[in-house]
DNA sequence: CTCTTTTTTGCAACTTTGTTGCAATAATGT
DNA sequence: ACATTATTGCAACAAAGTTGCAAAAAAGAG
């Protein structure tokens, strides 16, 4: 039996923060939007928690902070495991899915392939003038 | 008249670890590796001072972990801009850099490329029994 | 609606990771 | 050997992440 899931005021309103922004949030983000109406832990947890489910997915950027999002493409429940392309704009610090395909990669011999993450950084389309 | 370049026992000694090491080292294995010979805090310079260099490369992992990589390809001087492939085995933790070309991306209209870091992760071929 | 079960939360305490300023030390060119 | 300037160590912080445990809240059953 697998454990259930249960809906809180806390996850709701991290769901509808990531909703709603346009680009990835990180931990820190996310709780000071929050206004301290929950805990700093608690956001942790949350976001484990969504990374479990499927619902969400990381980040890491070249410089080590992390960033979280939802799996929009994704269907619900199923682990996430496909791969990602993310721009991150090196202006503006914005993180954003891109749609474009990543292409296929090829890797030495016995190697096995689980998932890849793609982040290009550069100037997005707002910062470049 | 740009700052000048300075080689010290301690730079020497990270360096010959990344050089002798096959896979790329986190702040901390090279600093618990250093054995206190020399300041954490030094470490973190020394990190610095060899990206700004265009020595090293640093390599963010999917979970935030931040691991450190000598340029082979590269070479003296210049800025290290250019795209790379790291492997990053779930099992053993190895990451190591590969040959293997990067893909070109597509970006939607008005984004500007900087630079593509592409982390693949699997099973490298030591752990794929 | 109430009760029970199990998940989720808050809190406190702690570990790890990364940063800064400053004085002492050491590397390089002359 | 000396002067210049980069590098180091130290101390003191700030930020980021983790753990255990008791209290609070969700969901399902009656």
């Amino acid at each position: 039996m697998t454990k259930q899931v249960r809906n809180t005021a806390a996850k709701s309103a991290v769901i509808e923060m990531l909703t709603v922004s346009k680009t990835a949030l990180s931990h820190a983000e996310i709780y000071h939007q929050l206004q301290s109406t929950c805990d700093r832990v608690t956001v942790y947890r949350i976001l484990d928690r969504l990374i479990e489910e499927g619902a969400a997915h990381r980040i890491a950027l070249t410089d080590g902070t992390v960033k979280y999002a939802l799996c929009e493409q994704c269907g619900e429940g199923q682990h996430h495991l496909h791969s990602h392309l993310h721009f991150n704009c090196l202006q503006c610090g914005g993180v954003s899915c891109l749609e474009s395909e990543i292409p296929k990669v090829q890797l030495p011999r016995k190697f096995k392939l689980h998932d890849v993450s793609l982040v290009v950084n550069g100037i997005c389309a707002s910062c470049n003038v």
